[in-house]
RNA sequence: GCCUUGGUGGCGGAAUUGGUAGACGCGCUGGAUUCAAAAUCCAGUUCUUUCGAGAGUGUGGGUUCGAUUCCCACCCAAGGUACCA
């Protein structure tokens, strides 16, 4: 009987689905433990070899865990809106719904080729009414609250429209926009309903404002800075521009402070959380405000150094910045106007990547300093971002590197308020090391003093105030697109009202042009059935809009992350009706304890998600303010993309080697078409895309060369490689094992499957253990002292490994155990059992088999984990060899009963290491020549 | 640019967290088996070498009896950079 994994694997998929062995209850005696995935996007090329990365090592653990005796939810499913499903839906004409639905299917089939023991009963998809109901759900909550400082959190605007009746805005501290307004309780009940709409409006938690936004017209269509290349779209190569839109956002910025304060109770990677922390970027200073001259008004800005306000030479503004056309001479009026056109089609990316360039114009007003009265000449800059502090900053050339570049560049004045520091080469950027000059009041301070005493004084002559400044914004919510969650909103005289939670889900209406409308208006204005009538609180045709009881309705979506910030809870209760998720199932469950991701969701998903989650705690909707305890960042498997020559201007292409003194871009193309040595075939390119079909290719050696680019795996990257191939080839087992024996979970790593061969022998050497002489046998017989070492080895590390989530070691102590095992030609029943026990984690298919063959009934899922006896691994140091080899150090491991005196006595004539091994603290003695260095326990 | 991570043989990676660098696997070389191949098994495999030894963990410094590990500067690659998911 040789190893047939086909056979096995498609055996005990088969008897776990009837089974239902992974089914999980909401109700056991055991202790609970939720692991979760992140849940895949299900794109048109399939499932590639990077997701079951974190999937095999969720189900490793799940398994390991069920072992262990507790009660696993494990679940999976997809997040269904998105992009690139509208975007094909565009190119063919196909409905999203259909193409996401086929998607799905195919990641389903995919996924169950793998063994993993998912409780599928709890599927959720973000695109189906019944979840995306509690989307538009908590929508709705979020626009129905508002942040309240007093408090310090998320309370119903009924409270705050009570607040108001009362007292105005006298006792009020919430968060809003900046055009909030002050008012007395009597001016309140003097506003018509419209106006207390728009007052609400600045304190909702979801609401709409004025928010910049990359608009291609020739597209009719908003676009991410992902879309933008070299300033154009990437697709078409249309032109693009900043402007201005009424959008819908979310007042994350409310919950800054928490969201960098919850990470100290999480365990989350450090990095991430440094990641985090720096994305939300608090950073303490004050705000300060300069006076015009000759122009009423003021220009306030955000610095983090009020120390060195005695340096400020000049002022620069963002080019967006409102004042900036008020505040222009009419000589410089026509220079401005023109950097502002010519920066308005730079995207922020560029801006920020490029410290080199040094631009700007001067706009021909002055400021007057506050302390000096000295005269600022006002500048504008794109070194200044507009969405930050601000937009505008107090130009320190003597302390910050980019206002004294931009001064050399523009010949404006520098002056040094560092004593007996040297700024004629750099400035001089560090916060210690230094005492003020010529800053009046401030001479002779430090860093320290002086931020004190500015800031007060500051706060003396009423010029400004000491703030705390976020980098983080709040985040957009609207997006211009049809797949995603309708926003359950309706217009009455341009005010946004919710239709009511009771009246969701509000469904996705069918259309058949999924392109913005000619006006420009979302793909959802093509709708023919999308207004609200109030009355019967049902969607209509929008041809019957009245104005008294049919109102249009919102017609932009949700993004993709509203789906994905809050789908950890749905698992608990899928199929609930009543409820987002009902109060049973989440006291039981409560958060999730392990969650694998990748990094890249850093700062968008994994804190939008927090985010949600300290509102919904906020409402005592959720019992936690954190819904992951542990999370870990599986490194990301990479794909090796491939580019081709192509001589600039033709459609001639030109192999890797030879192209060198022609100019040329390089063009991505299918890596399907590229073989091992990276050679291409011109016949298929050529039937690839229309374009290449009359392409000359200039080969090299009657070879065609690619060039190749590790980066992230992606579709529209066409670097996919699917897992497929591997499972019919090589079978479930060695693909899990094999992805795990690729290298450390958290550590990206490119794709490529030479080393498989070694892992597939492993399991076949495994199964020989078994089969002696092809025939199932094992023995009875008591099992040797070296066949007891290697298993009891074998499962101290293993066990440790697990614990540490080293899958790849784990795979490594198998290999030398199933080797030694060979080599010992041992197929003792006490050796094999709790071996095959230890290996259905990464191996759950032949686990079970093996189990089967060594007659047992029961599934293997549910036996109990073996443990090590350190007996077996520990040997006196007087049986120990001792082989001194001339160097200067060796180590011995030791028996528990020798104290520390014996030990050193012994080794004190050597020259040696010594490692007291006692299962989990280890005891060392660092000896040189002669002597004992030190001894660390 | 900024934030985060990583850089060790021909390749993926290991190193008990400061103590014999290269575990384990791939590849390669030689051998056994075979008519032959596949499969399997055994041995070898960091580089240089005048065979004594010497060099060696991206580069250059530093701390230490001792550095892949800690500190400083730099180079390279990947992820993110706010509307891809």
């Amino acid at each position: 009987m040789s190893y047939d994994f086909k056979k096995i694997e498609y055996k005990w998929q088969k008897f776990w689905k009837k089974n239902q062995t992974f089914k999980t209850s909401n109700h056991s005696k055991l202790p609970k433990f939720y692991i979760l995935d992140m849940f895949p996007y299900p794109s048109g090329a399939g499932l590639h070899v990077g997701h079951p990365l974190g999937y095999i090592a969720t189900d490793i653990y799940a398994r390991y865990k069920r072992h262990k005796k507790f009660n696993v939810l494990h679940p999976q499913g997809y997040d269904s809106f998105g992009l690139p499903a509208e975007q094909y839906a565009i190119q063919t004409g196909q409905h999203p719904q259909i193409t996401t639905e086929t998607n799905i299917n195919r990641y389903r089939e995919q996924l169950d080729k793998m063994g993993f023991s998912f409780d599928w009963s709890r599927e959720i998809r973000t695109s189906k009414s019944n979840y995306y109901k509690w989307t538009q759900w908590i929508f709705l909550k979020l626009f129905d609250s508002y942040y309240d400082l007093n408090r310090g959190k998320a309370c119903s605007i009924s409270s705050l429209i009570n607040l108001f009746d009362k007292n105005g805005t006298k006792t009020l501290k919430a968060v809003s926009n900046p055009e909030a307004f002050e008012f007395s309780a009597l001016e309140w009940k003097s506003f018509d309903s419209e106006q207390k709409e728009e007052v609400l409006l600045f304190y909702r938690l979801a609401y709409l404002s004025e928010t910049e936004v990359n608009w291609c017209s020739e597209l009719g269509t908003v676009l991410a800075n992902d879309e933008i290349i070299n300033g154009v779209s990437e697709r078409g190569g249309y032109s693009v521009e900043k402007k201005k839109m009424k959008q819908w956002s979310m007042r994350i910025c409310a919950y800054a402070e928490r969201l960098i304060q919850g990470l100290d109770k999480i365990d989350w990677p450090d990095s991430l959380k440094e990641m985090q922390r720096n994305w939300i970027g608090k950073s303490k200073g004050a705000s300060v405000k300069f006076k015009l001259i000759d122009i009423s008004g003021e220009i306030e800005v955000f610095t983090t150094r009020p120390d060195t306000l005695f340096g400020v030479t000049f002022m620069t503004l963002a080019p967006e910045h409102e004042l900036v056309l008020k505040i222009t001479s009419k000589t410089q009026y026509n220079s401005v106007e023109a950097y502002i056109k010519s920066s308005s089609k730079r995207s922020e990316r560029d801006r920020m990547s490029d410290s080199k360039s040094i631009t700007g114009v001067f706009t021909g007003a002055y400021a007057i300093h506050p302390f000096s009265a000295e005269k600022i000449p006002i500048w504008i800059g794109d070194y200044v971002l507009a969405g930050y502090g601000t937009g505008a900053v107090m130009a320190v050339p003597c302390g910050d590197q980019r206002d004294f570049d931009f001064a050399k560049h523009f010949s404006i004045p520098i002056k040094n308020i560092f004593l007996d520091i040297d700024i004629s080469k750099k400035a001089f950027t560090k916060k210690s090391e230094f005492k003020l000059m010529n800053s009046d009041f401030l001479d002779g301070l430090d860093y320290g003093l002086s931020m004190k005493k500015v800031i007060s004084y500051i706060e003396k002559i009423g010029c400004g105030r000491g703030t705390v400044n976020y980098r983080l914004r709040d985040a957009v919510f609207s997006r211009q697109r049809y797949w995603g969650e309708p926003i359950p909103i309706y217009y009455k005289k341009g005010i946004p009202f919710s239709i009511g939670e009771d009246n969701l889900p509000l469904r996705l209406p069918d259309i058949e042009n999924y392109l913005p409308t000619s006006d420009g208006s979302p793909p959802l204005g093509n709708a023919k059935n999308w207004a609200w009538n109030v009355i019967e609180k049902k969607v209509v045709s929008n041809k019957l809009i009245d104005n008294s009881i049919i109102f249009p309705l919102e017609l932009n979506t949700m993004p993709g992350w509203a789906g994905s910030s809050w789908y950890f809870y749905r698992y608990m209760d899928p199929d609930n009706n009543e409820d987002f998720v009902g109060k049973k199932a989440v006291s039981y469950w409560q958060d999730v304890d392990l969650y694998i991701g990748g990094s890249e969701h850093a700062t968008g998903h994994l804190l939008y998600s927090r985010f949600w989650q300290k509102f919904l705690f906020d409402l005592e909707i959720l019992p936690v303010d954190e819904y992951a305890k542990k999370l870990i960042n599986q490194g990301m498997i990479l794909g090796s993309s491939a580019f081709i020559h192509r001589k600039s201007g033709t459609n001639d292409y030109y192999s890797k080697n030879i192209i060198n003194k022609v100019k040329s871009e390089l063009i991505r193309i299918d890596i399907s078409m590229v073989n091992i040595n990276d050679e291409l075939d011109c016949e298929a390119i050529k039937k690839w895309q229309p374009h290449f079909k009359n392409a000359n290719f200039i080969m090299e050696n009657d070879k065609f060369i690619v060039n190749r680019e590790v980066e992230k795996m992606s579709k529209s990257k066409f670097n996919v490689v699917n897992p497929d191939e591997i499972c019919d080839s090589y079978g479930a087992d060695t693909l899990r094992m094999y992805e795990m024996f690729l290298g450390p979970l958290e550590q990206a790593k490119p794709w490529n499957t030479s080393g498989i061969s070694g892992v597939h022998s492993f399991l076949k050497k495994l199964w020989k253990l078994y089969h002696p002489k092809d025939l199932f046998s094992v023995s009875d017989k008591e099992p040797s002292k070296n066949s007891l070492k290697s298993l009891h080895q074998t499962i101290k590390n293993v066990t440790e490994d697990i614990n540490d989530f080293s899958f790849n070691t784990c795979i490594s102590s198998f290999m030398i155990c199933v080797n030694e095992l060979s080599s010992q030609k041992c197929n003792d029943r006490k050796i094999l059992e709790p071996l095959t026990i230890l290996l259905s984690p990464f191996a759950p298919h032949i686990s079970e088999e093996l189990w089967s063959l060594l007659g047992n009934n029961s599934s293997l899922v549910e036996e109990d984990y073996p443990l090590f006896d350190k007996s077996y691994l520990v040997e006196s140091i007087k049986n120990y060899p001792i082989s001194f080899n001339g160097k200067m150090r060796f180590t011995i491991e030791l028996d528990l009963s020798l104290n520390i005196k014996e030990i050193e006595d012994y080794v004190l004539n050597d020259d040696r290491t010594i490692n007291q091994l006692d299962g989990s603290v280890t005891k060392k003695i660092i000896i040189i020549p002669g002597k004992i260095v030190n001894i660390v326990y």
